[in-house]
RNA sequence: GGUUCGGUAGCUCAGCUGGAUAGAGCGUCAUCCUUCUAAGAUGAGGGUCAUUGGUUCGAAUCCAAUCCGGAUCACCA
């Protein structure tokens, strides 16, 4: 249990023995005490000392007072300023929990929990390279997937590839007119990058088509209508969705391409999935669901026969989940896949991580499958994060704005090499281990950067200043860690032996710093898991390593002033380091040996 | 227009179940490498927490209204 949650039921046992009043533990404050008062934990009396009708100070006092008679092994001390009951935590407390955790390298993850949760993320199209928006969604889906396990879940990781439909034909009529049998292959180009490319050029020829139509007299709309390349493609749908050999051994042949350029991609980023969906075969599930929700009375139909649901008392509107020609739109495949998974997997969650702009998507998925009765229902959780804006606003293709995550990662890892060789630290690695610190550099600071801020925000990326390296940046977390890593080296190289330790000296205010960070760990993973927020963990670590540095450039670790503090500040600096290991790790993010 | 998310330092962001003098990083200025890795540390400067009103011992945090910005309100996915 936490020091806190401690601190909060030993308050509550004070409060019913003094006053025979109960007051639940939550209904209790505890924060850190400001460095400018004694002690190291503040219960706010405010809070009831109306309920108890006593002032302020007096309340106090006997709170105080009691709390320090009674908890002999966790309070030393108490005062009292303005209302704030100050606590003062006793030395051994900290020594004996940093005994029990020092060699522990899993510190801060629960056990098993035996509950299994999906998370489904990235969600690419195969007709389109990923770029720096599918970062933000892969990272996030990787860090609460780990932050999940860390909290005691089986995690299934899922991605549902969108591999059909109009966009998909784009490409491929592009490429019959225009590619002359050219191959990424032939071109050198990595799969996903060259199938991009003729997505543009189908685009590109569709403007000059209504172009050239508005030429001849025709309205806009209608040229955008009656463009010759857009009608092939819809064409090209049809025939798709009629099982047309030619057209399926097109699309199967582009689709490779796509998924070598993807894998290559998500390889280089560390992402990965234990089932992927394709949409080609999810695109026709959820119809049996129209029936069912016919029969139940939950859908209805209109006189074109197209079926529908009625959300207006819910808030929102009437949305159509079958088209008059019987088939089906989007949301339905997603309640029938909804299913599908919960039939193979049989999570008690499912977490969608998916771009805000489909919030009302997910709001009705979840509340149609509710109305339905099905088992999966309550399961379903949209993790919605923001977009990922520049300085000048959204990124457009068609201004050519949008950052390529291929070309965003090499330039992160060169940026690493580039300043890894100005340094010129690590001059005797070999190639191998300098190709792998680029990497671990470049992605830690890459994932970092888009997992330190709130999912729920929309977030600025400014490719004019590179990603930093500095200040609050996972480069400075991996750098913390090397130092440490170097420290522990040396002195195993010299036999020194960490033993268990009773503390004579009192602790000094900055090694006290260092314990009641490392204390709160577990209580970050959790609360990350709860608000399903991966920015607590990047801001934890980050002043967990602050933190660090300033106690490591004020006082000296393996030529501390006697063995004891030696021993002490080793195992200080040895939890931190797993700490801050674990924390990057949730992050989806590596930590070097030295850098 | 309806719904919804947001507006905190020059910039990027924390803090939001109400608590003590609102915090970081970057940038600016100053100091510190014959001493465990300077991708570091220390300090200075920088704020009408969008605005107005309310709730109360206490409001960046809760409520209401207003202003500004984003998303959404598709038989696209």
């Amino acid at each position: 249990m936490s020091l806190i949650s401690k601190i909060k039921q030993a308050t509550t046992a004070a409060i019913a023995n003094l006053y025979t009043v109960e007051i639940p533990e939550n209904a209790i404050l505890v924060n850190a005490t400001k460095p400018e008062f004694e002690g190291d934990y503040t219960v706010v009396l405010f809070a009831f000392v109306k309920q108890l009708k006593k002032s302020p100070d007096a309340l106090g006092q006997e709170l105080g007072s009691y709390l320090v008679a009674n908890n002999p092994s966790l309070f030393t001390g108490f005062n009292i300023i303005k209302g704030f009951l100050n606590l003062s935590v006793i030395d051994s407390f900290w020594i004996d929990f940093l005994q029990s955790q020092f060699t522990n390298d899993n510190y801060g993850i629960a056990p098993k929990n035996g509950e299994k949760v999906m998370v489904e993320y990235s969600s690419p199209n195969t007709n389109k390279p990923l770029h720096l928006g599918h970062l933000r969604n892969n990272f996030l889906g990787w860090s609460i997937a780990e932050i999940l396990k860390a909290n005691g879940y089986d995690v299934v990781k899922t991605c549902i590839v969108n591999d059909r439909g109009i966009h998909i034909c784009k490409s491929m009529v592009a490429w019959q007119l225009f590619a002359n049998g050219a191959t990424p292959e032939s071109e050198g180009k990595k799969g996903d990058h060259f199938v991009g490319e003729y997505y543009v050029k189908f685009n590109d020829e569709y403007k000059r088509q209504i172009e050239e139509l508005a030429v001849s007299g025709i309205t806009k709309d209608l040229a955008e209508k009656k463009a010759p390349i857009m009608l092939a493609a819809q064409k090209m749908l049809q025939d798709w969705e009629a099982g047309d050999a030619e057209v399926i051994s097109l699309w199967e042949r582009m689709n490779t391409w796509v998924y070598a350029g993807f894998n290559t991609t998500y390889k280089a980023i560390g992402s990965d999935f234990d089932r992927t969906y394709y949409e080609s075969q999810t695109y026709l599930l959820g119809k049996d669901l129209v029936e069912k929700g016919l029969e139940k009375g939950v859908f209805y139909q209109k006189e074109d026969s197209s079926v529908w649901i009625d959300l207006t008392a819910d808030g929102l509107d009437e949305k159509i989940v079958r088209r008059k020609d019987g088939t089906s739109v989007y949301i339905t495949q997603d309640i029938g896949l909804a299913v599908d998974k919960y039939e193979e997997y049989h999570c008690s969650k499912s977490i969608y991580v998916v771009g805000d702009e489909q919030n009302y998507h997910f709001k009705v998925l979840k509340l149609i499958c509710q109305k339905l009765g099905l088992p999966s229902a309550d399961g379903i959780f949209h993790l919605s994060y923001g977009m990922v804006e520049l300085p000048t606003g959204k990124m457009k293709s068609r201004e050519g704005t949008v950052v390529d995550a291929d070309d965003l990662v090499a330039e992160m890892i060169a940026i690493s090499q580039h300043k890894t060789e100005e340094l010129g630290k690590v001059k005797d690695f070999n190639p191998e281990e300098l190709t792998g610190l680029y990497n671990t550099i470049g992605l830690g600071a890459l994932k970092f950067f888009l997992l330190r801020v709130d999912p729920k925000k929309k977030m600025v990326f400014n490719p004019e200043e590179s990603i930093e390296f500095q200040g609050f940046t996972g480069p400075f977390i991996q750098f913390i860690h090397a130092r440490i890593k170097s420290i522990l080296r040396k002195m195993s190289a010299e036999g020194f032996v960490m033993e268990s330790i009773a503390l004579t000296d009192k602790l000094l205010p900055l090694e006290k710093a260092i314990i009641v960070e490392l204390e709160l760990f577990p209580s970050i993973i959790s609360d990350a898991a709860n608000e399903y927020d991966p920015s607590k963990i990047a801001i934890y670590i980050y002043n967990l390593a602050k933190t660090f540095s300033s106690f490591y450039s004020e006082l000296k670790i393996a030529n501390a002033e006697s063995d004891e503090k030696k021993t002490l500040r080793l195992q200080l600096a040895q939890l931190t380091a797993s700490v801050l290991k674990t924390g990057m790790q949730l992050l989806g993010a590596s930590v070097p040996e030295r850098m």
